[in-house]
DNA sequence: ACGGCAATACCTGATAAAGTGTATTTTTTT
DNA sequence: AAAAAAATACACTTTATCAGGTATTGCCGT
């Protein structure tokens, strides 16, 4: 007898649902136990079954993917999640990883790519659509080369504020004025366009311009 | 003609060049062309060479493994970048990935793995050794599980201060008192035990709890 | 040797945030 | 239906930040 992996598909599209539907009965080893529209009853369904494999979209109502994701991995770490979505953004994808997913595919992705992706992360790995790659690794050429960098005094005093120390603290820490702290600080926020120092290191985290 | 991968290691460990060049030699379609202890010292060579797959350590001297890999792959998107460290940590693996990393090997992994994962990442894929994957996914039991959620409408508020929004901005936007956005900010910060606005933000990005 | 940038330092006034205490109403969970 | 959690609101004090303008020194690259 084989083996057959049991799938479960989450969309709230009934349309999308059907034409994973459609790819996947052609996969031997794969067998679509069941289809939901919703995060929650995913959830109730697996306390009571079996599941080897969910395919789900990120944008859900009531509970997004990447929670979804996140508090399935915590009771049962071994089902493998694939998140889809039809666009897609770096940081989102980032976060799905970051929370147990084992990978990602748009669905635009070919079926060669679906059935590749599938098998791959059954297996064990990580995997993205090739779209997906391209995404996590490009904002390179735009959104990182035309930002002005931080100069290395700023980015030590960048780095203390993110920890919360106040501008007294800051000097003390690093030998200075409280008044050069003052300075450095002040420059970059004008250097950003920043309003406060909050606003400041979300830019900063974000743009991986700290640490 | 067999075409052979041109490959370069970085570490600033001779004993660890050595150790990756024995294990690479066995490989048919690897040939290492040089090997370097510093950053600077290959981005000079790879301006001038071929170079199809880099092996590099994350910490280095001068220069970091997450800039220099994101260095190169501006210049160089096509060379293939492999990132190793001893020990790790979630946040540095994403970044890495993040600025354009094609992989992350943990320097104790086995043979075997070391060269599935090299064939993987020439061929395309975005690879992990066992024990990063378990590192980027499992800080669910123990970081996130015991960390308190933020309510929604805390969410909402902490979202508007990582825009740079003052107390009075907040207020407005979401019509409500200035007395009444103040508390959630209190609550928000005595919640996590922060310092200030700075040191939440960072907080809440770092741990995925924002957006 | 020079220009430009980075780092250092000072002053001041207006505004905002942080710390402490309290309290009512609504919503959610048990 | 009761208990718990979340959301709402107010008052007051102390401390920190933001924004403006200015200036000196050292270093790096041309």
């Amino acid at each position: 007898m084989i083996m057959k992996y049991k799938t479960v598909i989450v969309d709230d599209h009934p349309i999308v649902i059907s034409g994973i539907s459609g790819l996947l009965s052609d996969l031997d080893n794969i067998e679509i136990v069941e289809k939901f529209e919703s995060g929650i009853a995913l959830l109730d369904y697996i306390e009571d079954h079996k599941v080897d494999l969910i395919l789900m979209d990120i944008f859900l109502p009531v509970i997004n993917g990447v929670d979804l994701c996140k508090t399935i991995k915590q009771k049962h770490p071994k089902i493998v999640i694939i998140g889809m979505s039809s666009q897609s953004e770096r940081s989102l994808v980032m976060q799905f990883i970051q929370n147990g997913g084992n990978g990602y595919i748009l669905k635009n992705a070919s079926f060669d790519e679906f059935k590749e992706c599938i098998y791959k992360a059954i297996d064990g790995e990580i995997v993205f659509s090739e779209e997906v790659k391209t995404i996590i690794s490009q904002p390179l050429s735009e959104d990182l080369e035309r930002i002005p960098g931080l100069s290395r005094r700023e980015r030590d005093i960048a780095l203390l504020l993110s920890q919360g120390k106040s501008t007294q603290e800051i000097a003390d820490d690093l030998f200075l004025s409280f008044l050069t702290v003052q300075t450095h600080r002040r420059n970059i926020l004008q250097k950003y366009k920043m309003k406060n120092v909050a606003e400041l290191i979300a830019f900063l985290l974000k743009n991986n311009m700290l640490n």
